[in-house]
RNA sequence: GCGCCCGUGGUGAAAGGGAUAUCACGCAGGCCUCCGGAGCCUGAAGUCGGGGUUCGAAUCCCUGCGGGCGCACCA
């Protein structure tokens, strides 16, 4: 597609007086395909020519009509849009070409080559159990992850775990109070949890119990042997957890580098910032008022000392700019902290850092119950490795009932089970809120990760089955390739690299995931129609090139999305 | 009180200011002697209300209504 749009943009630009990149920006892909398979609208064209969009297409219709293109046969003004048709023999040659040449490596560029990405993902606090509401940020997180990389990025994942803060001195307090040691051992999160909660339904009467907490976090901030032992030992046994959960889900990160991790570079940063004169006293704290730009003040640092979140983060950006030098650092974060990032970019603006335009929250909006918001103050809290496993389980009873013969059922229902749950975050968009529903996470069937995982299974089936093995390109392959079933498969596959550019300039991995279920959708359409294994010899091969260039297009899509795509299921 | 986000068929969603608003679930029908029916085909049903900007608005602006989130000692 990129191919065809640079043709035709050379063809134009001189004629339209503008450049081939400014034409490659205006071209559209109508919304019929019996329109055209490229639109190029001429509003834009009216004000300068003064002319009216339909005449203009009609104008640059006449003035192209002796004119021969190399992937399209003609160029048709429709109203105010000259559309042009692609040659099907030679768009399908070139596009499975590509395929057939990249391999796994289709849609992947070298764009960002050299350059920095830091993609602070997943990031759950610790001492909390991981619930369902984690799993937006690590799924979108790791995907965009998967995605930049693709396109030449060094990316550099960052869990930045939620480990210090005075969720510790809650529950250092809870634990010395009324903790003990084999309840622990036995079930440490949820028994860390456990404590959590209490704490929470205990200091409704009695408040004190707040400033026990403070004066416990002040301790650890001020590095009390006592206070740091407890931190460690909750901290170690979160992260145990936390390790299961992204193994199953097949994540790693380049650092779990934790909001402790910063505690060392505190102190420059609140002299930084002094320095530069933009902080003030007030009652004690120290903070920076932000009412110049319509945002509400930040506090850098409480009266008893201790620091805040805020404080923490901006150590974290500039260290990660000191360390990599980042191209652009995003930070995959639920939209209820949009105020916060503002303030944080706003203030490491004031600090004179021209890097902060390179930094962006990538924002999402929340999971809810059918009941109300989930609280983990509360208690109320779905595990995600619960969602997870209930997913497998539901993938396994189904494929036992589908496919009782399969050989390695456990893997299939792994990629099936986690696709569905991965799936179904990753398909709409990332800033509206998702009500839980253990029926919808578990539906496999319509627009989900099975039903693109079961297109592919099956062109693996017939693949297995086929004679003909595709193994070498040769000059008249795809030349066959004529119905409009074919055409149309074709023509999908060809937007991939589009497809994957659009996911990381938006930071939307909804809109790779939503291609997906296209291609699945033309190849069902393909299937139905045209038979691959009883068509004559060099027809077949050419279907055969056509569904192994699909499957290697859905396999490559997926992988982005971090979804297993199973050869049998 | 102030600020931000979201309102699309019964339900869940898609649509980088453009052509006849696109899918899925569910519903009503149809399709396996045929490469895997977790599939395919046909049908009914929709842009929250009111102003504006524009040649053109689901999309941008204002306003009302509904829902969500946030606003100095939590993260």
């Amino acid at each position: 597609m990129q191919k065809l749009k640079d043709e035709v943009s050379r063809l134009l630009a001189p004629r339209v007086s503008l450049e081939p990149a400014e034409v490659i920006n205006l071209l559209e892909i109508p919304p019929e395909p019996n329109y055209g398979d490229l639109a190029f609208p001429c509003f834009s064209l009216a004000k300068i020519k003064k002319k009216a969009p339909p005449i203009i297409a009609e104008e640059l219709y006449e003035e192209l009509r002796n004119e021969e293109g190399l992937l399209w046969e003609k160029a048709v003004p429709r109203g105010p849009y000259l559309n042009f048709f692609i040659a099907p023999e030679a768009f399908s040659r070139e596009v499975l070409q590509e395929i057939w040449t990249s391999g796994d490596k289709y849609g992947h560029y070298n764009l960002g080559k050299g350059q920095n990405v830091t993609i602070d993902y997943s990031s759950p606090n610790i001492a909390k159990p991981f619930g369902v509401g984690h799993i937006r940020s690590t799924v979108i997180g790791h995907s965009l992850y998967l995605i930049y990389r693709a396109l030449g990025y060094n990316t550099i994942g960052i869990n930045h775990l939620g480990d210090w803060g005075t969720q510790f001195g809650k529950l250092i307090v809870a634990y010395k109070s009324w903790g003990n040691e084999s309840d622990l051992k036995e079930d440490p999160v949820n028994y860390l949890y456990k404590l959590y909660v209490q704490f929470h339904k205990l200091v409704e009467e009695k408040p004190d119990l707040d400033d026990e907490a403070r004066y416990w976090f002040r301790k650890l901030e001020n590095g009390d042997k006592e206070a740091l032992d407890y931190w460690n030992r909750f901290r170690q046994l979160s992260m145990d957890n936390y390790e299961l959960i992204y193994d199953l889900l097949g994540i790693e990160f380049e650092y779990y580098h934790g909001e402790s991790h910063y505690n060392q570079m505190l102190d420059e940063v609140i002299e930084l910032v002094q320095k530069k004169g933009i902080a003030r006293e007030s009652e004690g704290a120290l903070m920076i008022d932000l009412e110049p730009h319509g945002l509400p003040p930040v506090m850098l640092r409480k009266k008893d000392g201790a620091t805040l979140y805020i404080t923490r983060d901006l150590a974290a950006a500039i260290y990660r700019y000191e360390t990599f030098k980042f191209a652009r650092s995003l930070y995959v974060v639920g939209a209820e902290q949009t105020l916060h990032f503002q303030q944080l970019f706003k203030v490491l603006e004031l600090l004179g850092f021209e890097w902060t335009s390179k930094c962006a929250h990538v924002p999402f909006g929340l999971i809810r119950f059918k009941e109300g918001r989930m609280s983990t103050r509360e208690g109320k809290i779905i595990l995600l490795e619960e969602v997870l496993n209930r997913s497998i389980e539901m993938a396994r009873e189904i494929i036992e009932e589908k496919n009782p013969d399969l050989a390695d059922k456990e893997s299939a229902a792994r990629a099936v089970g986690l696709g569905a749950v991965r799936f179904g975050d990753l398909s709409n968009d990332r800033i509206k809120n998702i009500e839980f529903d253990w029926e919808k996470a578990l539906d496999f069937s319509g627009e989900t990760a099975a039903y693109i995982q079961y297109s592919h299974a099956r062109i693996c089936s017939i693949l297995r089955k086929s004679d003909k093995k595709v193994n070498v390109w040769d000059e008249s392959a795809g030349s066959l390739l004529v119905t409009e079933e074919e055409i149309t498969l074709v023509k999908t596959l060809a937007l991939l690299p589009d497809k994957i550019f659009a996911s990381a300039e938006n930071y939307r991995p909804s809109i790779l995931a939503r291609y997906l279920i296209d291609v699945a959708r033309e190849f069902n359409r393909f299937y139905h129609n045209c038979p691959v294994l009883d068509s004559e010899d060099n027809l077949k091969k050419d279907r055969l090139l056509l569904i192994s260039s699909t499957r290697q297009v859905i396999a490559n899509g997926l992988a982005l999305l971090g979804i297993e795509a199973p050869d049998k299921m």
